[in-house]
DNA sequence: TGATAATATTAGAGTTTTCTAATATTATCA
DNA sequence: TGATAATATTAGAAAACTCTAATATTATCA
């Protein structure tokens, strides 16, 4: 009884783990997102260029911005009334180019 | 002006492998999609295992089995009227586990 | 202080996704 | 062949997501 109070508890974490992840790579499955994600890649850059380099409006990219910033997916830093923005985890660069690499490889 | 265009054409494709990407990547961000993915694991299974292991109905495993078949994140072998799914790329069982690493660490 | 620049928020219409319930298909086996 | 097992498909209601347009907030600077 115990035993299975535990396996209980162990599959009751692995599915927080699995739905966590779940809402992780929903935040970064977005056409626009990931297209930010990819020009932040290892710098940090202000919204204003991302408006730029994107070609969204500067509402959408914002609320795409507050999404990811909400899961912690990036970070942010304040300079006077810029506001960068930086990927947290750079491990996160290289985990997308790998998808990129598998799923969606360049043409030759 | 060649220039121009050139450049034009490699956008053009940056973004098609983006958007191909995000495409990939929705497939994935589904708790019971992902649930499906960790269980499969390197394995294949039938579909009744992973009704069973998944506690979803049979109808809606189907529909997300057939989602992910459709954007090759999933392969199929049939055996009798038995179907055993299996994931198409090891690596993505990789990448998945280490997004659960970055983003969703195990309680201690 | 008022104008301006940079960013955030809100509301809501349109679209997409997801689930359930019912039914269809395909293959086996008695 | 008819019953059964395994899987797939369909329709449609409910929920979630995304965009646009308008407005709010925050900070600078003349």
């Amino acid at each position: 009884m115990l035993l299975f109070t535990l396996i209980q508890e162990v599959l009751v974490l692995m599915n927080c783990n699995i739905d966590c992840t779940a809402e992780v790579l929903k935040a970064i499955a977005h056409p626009t997102r990931l297209r930010i994600l990819c020009t932040l890649n290892l710098q940090e850059l202000q919204v204003q260029t991302l408006v730029e380099k994107t070609g969204t409006t500067q509402s959408n990219i914002s609320q795409h911005l507050a999404l990811m910033k909400e899961r912690k997916i990036l970070v942010t830093r304040r300079d006077a009334n810029r506001i960068y923005y930086r990927i947290r985890d750079p491990q996160l660069v290289e985990l997308i180019q790998l998808m990129r690499d598998i799923y969606c490889p360049r043409a030759a």
